[in-house]
DNA sequence: ATTTGACATAGAGTTCACTCTAGGCTTTAT
DNA sequence: ATAAAGCCTAGAGTGAACTCTATGTCAAAT
């Protein structure tokens, strides 16, 4: 009943570290102590699991505190956390349509690299 | 015939500071200097829009760098300039297929927040 | 002739997201 | 009873990628 830290580090792949940061940042302030210890639930993992998610699709952590406090507030608030998730979707939508521009620029590169290369690095001209 | 940095910097969107640092960093040795002055061609920039392009898809400066080095080296190395760019291209595709990923659960989250909000911070529990 | 503007360098400062260290408490094993 | 392991906090340190400041040069405009 209730993961220590280091189970939750184990099943997050997070550092320690970092948990205590996201944790002294705002990001975790739902996660319960017993005799000062952080104690996680199953939900907590999953609102980690979230927090991940926005955190490696790139919403900054100030924007990550910003969401969860909505989430905590009250009922009210609910519902601009998940403006603000239904934001970062369309955010993440456009992101991968960039990466995916980037990506055909490089597979052109990759094609045209030997002429660039002749173009302004050959001793011929 | 030939730009000036600040020039460069509204067609690359890059600022005047970040291609300064750049060079610095020996992502651009290829450019030519007259009278101390940076002249930038129009193949500079392609390698730039490349360099920008490796950026944006998160590999990192001195990783570039090296890349930028094998092409300028000589041909017998351009080879594997080219072989980087085609292991970067494959790390591309398995950050989009990643961050595709992220977007399902992101998505998921957003049809089950009100229930994760409940199960965690309700005063009804 | 002087002022303005764009360029240059060296190096300091900033922000972000960790990552680690020092020092302390508490439970468990020997 | 002492040592080891795992937790805690506060705060210092790190590395990446800029971003800016100070200072200086030089060419063109007034």
């Amino acid at each position: 009943m209730g993961y220590t830290i280091s189970q939750v580090a184990e099943k997050t792949s997070l550092s320690v570290y970092t948990i205590r940061y996201y944790d002294k940042e705002g990001l975790l302030p739902f996660v319960d102590r017993e005799k000062g210890k952080r104690v996680f639930h199953d939900q907590d993992i999953e609102w980690i699991d979230l927090i991940c998610c926005l955190k490696n699709t790139g919403m900054p952590i100030k924007d990550i505190r910003t969401f969860i406090q909505y989430c905590t507030d009250n009922d009210a608030v609910v519902d601009k956390g998940l403006e603000i998730l239904i934001q970062h979707k369309h955010n993440v939508e456009q992101q991968i349509r960039d990466t995916q521009r980037s990506l055909e620029t490089i597979e052109y590169k990759i094609n045209h690299l030997p002429q660039m290369y002749k173009e302004k690095f050959s001793t011929h001209h």
